[in-house]
RNA sequence: GCCCCCAUCGUCUAACGGUCAGGACACCACUCUUUCAAGGUGGGAACAGGAGUUCGAUUCUCCUUGGGGGCACCA
């Protein structure tokens, strides 16, 4: 039997991190076994669905990487088919007319089943009500169109979000009574905010399409994603996709809600940032450079990057980093500088003066760069940093950054002599 | 109210009857060092509670408590 998932979300715009999630596992899952990720779109005339709104969530899971294998299928595209099973179940006696919907009746007894991340789970048919399944405008609910359209999508296996467990038996009870054979049902844990409640707009950025705004990698995201809520088992923490998808399996899917951790996101994030050239990195950064009316050829924002990378945790960091090296007037003091240079300004000017001069006839290579600045602080008897630190506030702004010799080298001769200059002239 | 799910450091988790309960993020030291980050070393930090089962329970069963979800002519 091909395994066939899919993966089911409503067109609203946005793509939730806890759909993300749900996507990346039935993906990991289908790849895993080497069988067929699917989606199917949960559009309704009542969600005003428009191609805009399906296109975001496409759009999230190809940024993510995830691809699927056969055209999206509509739910609100099918509504003639939804009807005509519905006629069958009513002609059959198994669903009556009420108000001029259709109900469908719940017979009574057990309904369970196996779980795939819970084990087995069961309902008594005496305790779920009877449900609509067609409106008396003859549309279909959901609960019954998911059926109906899982059923013709031959799909196999659904793993969806816990908070489906209750829509379960309801729509095991239609698979009976369609005489149709029950997929394996799974349901993945929510995914909470700090306070430990559901995920939701007021805890921030909870779209997928934030994170890429904010300047996450996709990779990052993915392997964070992945890790909430499922583990490999042992200590794994940062994981190739095909790492993921070799390792993926339904028992290391977690069964308690989890936390969302910004933190941890970025940390990952700086670890995806760190490893990534920054080739790779410059298509990201470019844009941003120009939104903040940077512009830099690319061999220089090359080395910019290149030189910020590894301190940063996204890349709007890597960009304003960048900016600062590549363009004299994105450089502005802040407190920590000033307060370094309010310490003693008069030996500040002193020792940028002193590095000027010796810098004018330095060759620019960080090796040089580094070897005469050592010789200067040597020569005027302080230690390095007295020598290094004063550059670093003229040429940045900050008391932080790469080593200073690279940060010259990141800046170029000119510019930097320009920097210093300007920083002797006057402090503003 | 009824039904269902869940429960290991603050957070993400490992453990699948016998471990000094391990790792990661965060935090705190120390170290490295021209600053910071990274790295390295070390530290504090958890089995919700109570009954069983067992020679032995974090692990199996039941109860309590606590959290979450669902009970639409929404999806």
């Amino acid at each position: 039997m091909t395994v066939r998932v899919r993966f089911a979300p409503s067109p609203t715009g946005y793509l939730h991190v806890g759909g993300a999630r749900t996507a990346l596992f039935n993906w990991l899952y289908a790849r895993h076994v080497g069988g067929q990720f699917l989606l199917r779109i949960e559009d309704t005339d009542r969600a005003r669905s428009t191609e805009e709104h399906t296109r975001v969530i496409l759009d999230g899971l190809t940024w993510l990487g995830l691809d699927w294998d056969e055209e999206p299928v509509f739910q609100g595209a099918r509504v003639a088919r939804h009807q005509e099973i519905a006629d069958r179940l009513l002609a059959e006696g198994k669903a009556y007319l009420e108000d001029g919907a259709i109900r469908f009746r719940l017979p009574p007894g057990e309904i369970a089943w196996d779980d795939a991340v819970h084990g087995r789970i069961s309902f008594q048919g005496e305790d779920i009500k009877d449900f609509v399944i067609l409106r008396s405008d003859r549309t279909p609910i959901y609960n019954f169109g998911v059926v109906v359209d899982d059923i013709d999508m031959r799909i196999s296996h659904v793993l969806r979000g816990d908070d489906h467990i209750s829509n379960t038996p309801k729509q095991i009870a239609l698979y009976r009574a369609l005489g149709a054979p029950l997929p394996v049902f799974g349901h993945v844990p929510m995914i909470n905010g700090p306070d430990g409640k559901k995920l939701s707009k007021r805890h921030g950025a909870t779209a997928v399409g934030d994170y890429q705004h904010i300047g996450i990698l996709p990779a990052a995201m993915r392997n964070f994603l992945a890790l909430l809520g499922w583990s490999p088992g042992g200590d794994r923490e940062i994981m190739t996709q095909d790492e993921m998808i070799r390792l993926f399996s339904f028992e290391g899917i977690q069964q308690k809600a989890a936390i969302f951790d910004m933190t941890k996101l970025e940390w990952m994030n700086g670890q995806y940032l760190s490893a990534t050239p920054a080739e790779e990195l410059y298509p990201l950064v470019a844009p941003r450079l120009a939104e903040l009316g940077v512009r830099g050829d690319r061999e220089g924002t090359l080395k910019a990057i290149a030189a910020v990378k590894t301190r940063s945790r996204t890349t709007l960091d890597v960009a304003r980093q960048a900016a600062v090296r590549l363009d004299a007037t994105q450089v502005q003091l802040d407190d920590k500088a000033k307060q370094e240079i309010a310490k003693d300004p008069a030996a500040y000017k002193a020792s940028l003066e002193a590095s000027v001069a010796t810098l004018r006839g330095t060759e620019w290579n960080t090796t040089a760069l580094e070897q005469r600045l050592r010789a200067l602080a040597l020569e005027r008897g302080v230690a390095a940093g007295k020598v290094f630190q004063p550059i670093r506030i003229a040429l940045s702004g900050g008391t932080v950054s790469e080593p200073v010799n690279e940060l010259l080298y990141v800046v170029g001769k000119e510019a930097a002599l320009k920097r210093l200059e300007a920083a002797i002239r006057g402090p503003r």
